[in-house]
DNA sequence: AAAGTAAGTAAATGTTTATTTACTAATGAA
DNA sequence: TTCATTAGTAAATAAACATTTACTTACTTT
């Protein structure tokens, strides 16, 4: 039996990002897609069933899959309120501004209803995306360090800012000084840590 | 000279928010619209050059317009610091659970780059959306109640948990028991101000 | 009431789309 | 070395696409 060739497989998917990047996911064809990564249509549909397949694995296997990992690197849920939120800060400030592609299909993700059922559903299948985050946060409620919530609260108070700072990291980045700096991540991660603690 | 009919102008317009809320940009086809919104494809390119330029003016007038508008309501400038913002958040709150299918354009805004490079165009060209907004936090600044950052980066820490915490209306709005109420939201923005705010 | 004109329609345009068909190539197993 | 099998290709398919053509309709102006 032929192998099959793993770099095709994989141009189809970077490929794939870096169209969706630089289009928009509504520009992305499959013809395209496969011009451009020098493969057969036919070869796409080897591994993926339809458009929608593929797009749904691109984003939940090559995309939210490494995020988590890189998010949840050098993490761990018994850390210290602020020594948590930071590394998490660090984490995703530092993957998204390396990962501009894999940036760009998150934010479809949160647009496009295919990929937002997509990931819904991988959430309740899988097991949650992001666990111990959440037995952080339910650490945290119990200290008394913050208030409970619903968790996708902490999410939207937490991490939103830090994605729409990454937004403008990139649109800033051609300028001739950097305005979203790794300092100016951190003040804000201050700020918003500074908001979430109980009044004691 | 026969007028034109404001009814199938604004027809065709009220089914393309729909039909991009319910399937998503990338679904969106001229020919769809047409028949969905009982109208000949021809008539749709009597006000519009093509499919961009129909896309980039229901983002900017029919849906930042009216946003902007709803968003500043009863708001000014001159302001105190936590009123200001409070006034804000229940705006945009109420006017986004209101209008479903305009929080999904806004959503896909952020994503596409086509739309993407519309908004930032209008802003420059028309004068920047929110300008209201920006000299509240330059009088803010000024006064010492928050400290100074480039006006991006206001916009992540207060604006952005909003919106996620909208989105996240709409997941859980099919639930039995609301659980993203007004009341949450208003938690939620007393925690940002709190961030917010300098040590003195 | 007739003429002039832009709004609006239905059907057609040529292109692009997702996907498949019919085929060839390359490899591991025998 | 040959065979079986899957990877992969190029070209084809039918449907859907954005947009236009050729025409009709309805209203304002005269």
């Amino acid at each position: 039996m032929r192998p099959k060739n793993l770099e095709k497989e994989e141009a189809i998917r970077t490929i794939a990002l870096q169209l969706i990047a630089e289009e928009g996911l509504e520009n992305l064809s499959m013809q395209k897609l496969a011009k451009a990564a020098n493969v057969s249509p036919r070869t796409i549909y080897i591994k993926y069933e339809n458009k929608e397949d593929f797009l749904i694995k691109l984003f939940i296997d090559d995309v939210l899959g490494p995020y988590e990992k890189a998010v949840l690197d050098n993490f761990n849920p018994d850390m210290d309120f602020a020594d948590g939120v930071k590394i998490i800060w660090l984490n995703t400030f530092r993957y998204l501004t390396d990962n501009k592609h894999h940036f760009a299909l998150i934010q479809h993700g949160k647009a496009s209803p295919l990929l937002n059922k997509a990931y819904q559903k991988a959430n309740i299948q899988q097991g949650h995306f992001f666990a111990p985050v959440h037995r952080f946060w339910e650490r945290n409620v119990a200290a008394g360090i913050i208030r409970k919530f619903p968790f996708d609260v902490y999410r939207a108070l937490l991490f939103s800012p830090l994605l729409d700072l990454v937004n403008e990291y990139f649109d800033y980045q051609e300028r001739p000084q950097q305005i979203i700096t790794e300092d100016l991540i951190l003040a804000c991660c201050d700020m918003v840590i500074k908001g979430m603690r109980s009044e004691q």
